[in-house]
RNA sequence: CGGGGUGUAGCGCAGCCUGGUAGCGUACUUGCAUGGGGUGCAAGGGGUCGUGGGUUCAAAUCCCGCCACCCCGACCA
């Protein structure tokens, strides 16, 4: 199923893809830029929506559901949203098919609808125009919804969870009184994304504010979570947007205040999508296969027997299914796989390949010995352990397969993070070895789109705890007062 | 949309140049042996050769059109 396995070296990208399809996370489907997420691949985003999902309520949010659908005209109530959208729509033009004379199925040009309807790229217009009638009063504030759904930007190149024409997401979309209650949301979602990042998907990640040039169609101020990637690029893993009035005065949003006057409503939108688990696949994976993290895990052990006879295996079955129930009552996940069908060398690869974090292998001199093999996936360790108290050993093994993810992610990325102060540092760092590359910039669009143009490095945020630092612009040499995080981006 | 490439068994590929009844590896099925890191041997099943047309006694192979997918750019979470 796995040999022949590209390397991280040979080929990075090839790496991924071959890692994504060996692995069976998801697969190409007949649909052009469309993927199907397979049971396992699944497994984990169920994972990774659960843990946010508990976050968003924790926080004081609901879910709702709108339509995948949206009127044409909503689009164009706020202008730079349809700017930044209307270039990768999919659009509804009929509601009927028929059969041709030649007995094929054509569209009937007779059904074609009055308004075509666009594909959701993304829901603000179509939640705002709802939210007009659901605001009336300060009383009504604050309004924190989130929906899970799915939405389509037709891209022109597409890869496996990184950048699907159709992906699944979560978008947040809240409704303040004030400015800074607004603010405050924004920060707050970041927060909870990035915190998410670190506990979860074991992956340190930047906070910062994007540029103008990079912020989302119709925000004010657009935040993220910046992660680095192995092959030394960056990975935007999360995006939380402050929208100003922008969309309440398209859609006609107000509400009156305590003092009786009107006022346009201030909102938020916030979202992270199936492209977490590209970033959670190319953080921690290596050249023997899938690396997850114990908390995303489907199965965070698996108990592999070892035998020759049926009295053997009977035997191994009674006490694994013992351990097995000793780790289910600590709710760690257990799968035991005593299927006679596959050789234990071949498990051991199989479940290599697909990232779990602990395994447990269980043959007749363990019986003897009152032992078991435990091999860590992180760091391929393997160890005897005795079977007294091992559920407790296993609960305390795989809390520091988790920390030691994050430190060895985190350790990566302090490599793999450099200042540079001229032009040719700046350009043999992104052209060399990558990375987060900490450099001055004059704040200008026309100075980033160059430097975009020259490296294909773009500014991936100003680091929301940047210390004010007074230096010189990389390539125009004018004055800059911090420096900005540059990297190549998927 | 520009440049390059590929379509042959579930998957990976050879065969094409030089036309002559479709092959290898793997996976699958069956049997026997094997079993502490992808097991060996044997037998077996499975293919409109992307698609439409043309040339020819004969096309996977030669010619023309179309389609799909992949890689590199412009676009992007």
């Amino acid at each position: 199923m796995s040999k022949d396995f590209t390397t991280r070296e040979e080929n990075y990208s090839k790496w991924y893809n071959d890692l994504v399809i060996k692995a069976d996370l998801a697969e190409n489907s007949a649909v052009r830029g469309c993927m199907v997420i397979k049971p396992y691949g699944y497994s984990i985003w169920e994972k990774m929506q659960a843990a946010l999902d508990k976050m968003f309520k924790d926080t004081g949010h609901e879910n709702a559901y709108f339509p995948l659908f949206i009127p044409k005209s909503f689009f164009s109530k706020e202008a730079s949203h349809v700017e930044g959208f209307a270039k990768e729509c999919a659009v509804v033009t009929h509601y009927r098919l028929k059969t041709a004379p030649d007995g094929k199925i054509v569209v009937d040009e007779d059904a074609k609808l009055e308004e075509e309807l666009i594909v959701r790229p993304t829901s603000e217009t179509i939640i705002w125009d709802t939210y007009r009638n659901w605001i009336q009063s300060y009383r009504d504030l604050p309004l924190l919804i989130n929906q899970w759904a799915n939405v389509v930007r037709w891209e022109m190149r597409t890869r496996l969870f990184l950048r699907t024409a159709e992906f699944l997401w979560q978008e947040g979309h809240t409704a303040h009184a004030t400015k800074q209650e607004a603010i405050e949301e924004a920060e707050k979602m970041l927060n909870v994304y990035a915190d998410f990042a670190e506990n979860f998907l074991a992956l340190p990640v930047l906070k910062g504010v994007k540029t103008e040039n990079e912020r989302f169609a119709g925000a004010i101020e657009t935040y993220c979570i910046e992660a680095l990637m192995q092959d030394g690029k960056a990975l935007q893993a999360g995006t939380s947007h402050f929208l100003g009035q922008n969309f309440a005065k398209a859609f006609d949003v107000k509400f009156t205040g305590k003092d009786g006057k009107q006022e346009y409503v201030w909102a938020t939108s916030w979202g992270v999508s199936t492209r977490l688990m590209g970033a959670l696949i190319m953080a921690h994976s290596d050249d023997n296969g899938l690396v997850l993290p114990p908390k995303l895990a489907p199965n965070q052990v698996v108990i592999v027997p070892i035998y020759k006879t049926d009295e053997e295996l009977a035997k191994l079955n009674e006490k694994a299914s013992e351990i097995k129930k000793s780790l289910e009552a600590l709710n760690i996940r257990v799968k035991y796989d005593n299927r006679d069908t596959y050789k234990p060398g071949w498990k051991f690869a199989e479940y290599e390949f697909k990232g779990v974090p602990v395994r447990i292998a269980i043959g007749p001199r363990d019986l003897e010995n009152g032992t078991v093999e435990v091999a860590r996936r992180d760091t391929k360790e393997k160890k005897s352990y005795q079977q007294v108290d091992l559920a407790h050993k296993i609960e305390h093994l795989l809390g520091q397969i988790q920390s030691n993810l994050y430190q060895k992610a985190l350790s990566f990325r302090e490599q793999n993070t450099t200042n540079v102060d001229t032009w040719d540092e700046f350009v043999n760092q992104i052209e060399g070895k990558g990375g987060f590359v900490y450099a001055h910039w004059d704040g200008t669009k026309e100075t980033e789109e160059l430097i975009k143009d020259k490296t294909k490095a773009t500014i991936r945020c100003i680091p929301l705890d940047n210390k004010k630092e007074d230096g010189k612009c990389i390539l125009t040499g004018k004055p800059s007062t911090q420096r900005v995080v540059f990297a190549r981006a998927y």
